[in-house]
DNA sequence: TATGAATGAGCATTCATTCAT
DNA sequence: TATGAATGAATGCTCATTCAT
């Protein structure tokens, strides 16, 4: 519902900047009721209430318009991510952070985080190649946090890539969940549990370990 | 490359069988490379060496296609996971046996892999439907599990189903990068790293729980 | 009304050259009539009397289709050229053979002499590219004729390839001519005209210079 | 380069003229270098330095600027070739000088002479009626000399409206050679073999004839 | 007069499906 | 059973033209 307040921060945002966002969502929320092959350009501008050719005079191509979904909500991810962990000093508190950051920043945008989760990847290469990045980025912080806590005796000596590929896989799979039948109803309430999972799973297991109370920290 | 060999050996394989098989490979590995869309029936046809029209001897539309692979490769993984999971007696080692169990039966269908957990989602509605037969099946096997552990003191107490999916979103993730650039190079090979990391997770962390040796139950 | 009696010489012609002979000629003519991007393949397929898609099954494009027209008036043109010359002896024989020749082709298939002469020009880069094919292979051939007259001492010493030019932009305007406004009525009939104001215009301007009788060569 | 200066130096071209030379170059220009169906308003406006509503305060369609274009080099043309003959007396002399004219004016606006010549014909049946203007005039100009050579004894017998396009069709011919490949390089400079050719061409090939130092007649 | 965002009809091309052989 | 030519609806994209500012 609040969806993208104009990236570039600026509040006013001409008309230009309006139809663009009244296109890009209409083509996010296109794109995640039919998937995208199943949608067409005609689907789209009928949804934004404008005609065939203005959705060209804002994409290039039906393509570059998921891109712009998939970038957009790449920045939101990563923005909150980044936001989360500067509120946290140890290892695990940040860890534990981006799991709620991310968890929220997805569950907040949920056109989008269908269209990049669920029908982005395979509808195009060029989809799955930008995919790659919001994915990467993640499990590089959080290998990099396992890393950081099993260095500092927080946690057993493992895979922390790997182990960072468990963390992410369960993250996306409550997101899924909630966006495919409400499974959890709330990701963010979910969070806690969802900590403790990864937590444990790392072997960082106990509140003792320093990370407790990393919840709640994205208002 | 040694792809899906007739499930069950027994099979004589008419004639009609054997161009089925032929058909269903051909379109599950030009699915897999291509992504379901982008693969015309054409190519699929070129691929099995036969002419358009055979196609829809066997398959009543492309669809039907798809839908096949993602039923066979369904066969495949629970076929093998109640395999595995006979041959343990306790909750927690029927829960790793599966775990490898999956690993093992995915990574050893890869084209039907690909479909499945990569271009099936999002293509069609009635793909997303029956994709959640695997896994829900799998989901609730696995919670089973998780409950039937705590119920034994095994585990502290939680939301199973919420567990649950934690462990089925790490095995797809790991799977997942897998498929995409061979990270881990062999799942299998990754199992006992995923086992500790998910039995840690759901607080049944240490081998004296009783899952040691669940590992090597897939022939 | 006889055009292009298939080029691989066979006379049976199966099916398929049939239908690619409709497809050519219904372009032909819609392209002759409508200009080439005045007419839509829908137009094309209509008065052929196919559906669209047979369009791409004999054309990749439609731009392939335009130049299919063009190479095959150049191969009936040049055709007709070679084999008007191989009966005479002399160049100015051989050039007066030529401009009948010339005239004759292209006045035999006037759908395909107006695409190629009138809306080809101009329309696509590729086009002109090919259109410069047919015409500096009949230039040349005519530059040749003069430089041997020349040699021979039937005609001044002059810019060959200057006359030839002159030469075949009279023969062209005389097409044009007719197809514009059906003056002259008869390209044919005007050839002897023609080749007159041809053989005086490079200096070899009396029957006396072994020219007289190359008329009516191509039955 | 040097492309159409105001055609009558008097004009003293208030920002009204201005502009619309500004677009009509701009057009002829873009329509020259890329065919006029291959051009689209948007591009002709680029170049111009305009927004895409002016153009349409000067010309009421795209169609129109095309066919202004045709008009001003038809004015060019014929106001060129009007001039020169009347600098001469007899018919070979205007023939000759006409001939030296025609070449003049459209080689000193290429962009113009390309539209005309090469990229208007079957662009639209409007254009090719209005082309039809500047070739009749010139070809009935031609015409009317050349029966008057007949006339006059200076030329045999001949039916002088056939020559005519002979005539014209050679000097287009040269035109195209420079326009396509700087063949010849200088169109001007190859008027003198171009009058010999066409007056002897019509009979009358000798300089007693009366016709010689009809050259350099357009200053 | 000048602008340029918006329009929407039009078109080339694709491809799942059919069916006569 | 097998073939593959034929179909025609569907779609992404372009661009001449309009009009509110």
């Amino acid at each position: 519902m609040a969806d993208t307040p104009s990236p570039s921060g600026a509040r006013t945002g001409g008309p230009r900047e309006e139809r663009y966002e009244q296109l890009l969502l209409a083509a996010a929320s296109a794109y995640a009721e039919l998937g995208y092959h199943r949608t067409s350009v005609k689907t789209v501008v009928d949804r934004a209430g404008v005609a065939t050719g203005t959705f060209y005079l804002y994409f290039p191509t039906k393509e570059a318009s998921a891109l712009a979904i998939i970038d957009r909500l790449y920045e939101l991810v990563i923005g909150a991510v980044v936001k989360a962990r500067s509120s946290h000093a140890t290892s695990l508190a940040k860890l534990a952070a981006s799991v709620e950051a991310v968890l929220a920043a997805f569950s907040g945008h949920e056109a989008l985080a269908k269209v990049v989760l669920v029908q982005a990847p395979g509808a195009h290469p060029d989809f799955d190649r930008r995919l790659q990045a919001i994915h990467a980025e993640l499990t590089g912080l959080v290998a990099r946090d396992i890393q950081e806590a099993v260095d500092e005796g927080l946690a057993p000596a493992q895979d922390a890539a790997l182990s960072a590929r468990c963390v992410v896989g369960a993250v996306y799979e409550i997101l899924n969940g909630w966006m495919r039948d409400r499974q959890p109803p709330d990701p963010v309430a979910a969070a806690p549990h969802l900590q403790a999972f990864i937590l444990r799973g790392i072997g960082a297991g106990t509140p003792a370990s320093g990370w407790a109370g990393a919840g709640g920290v994205t208002p």
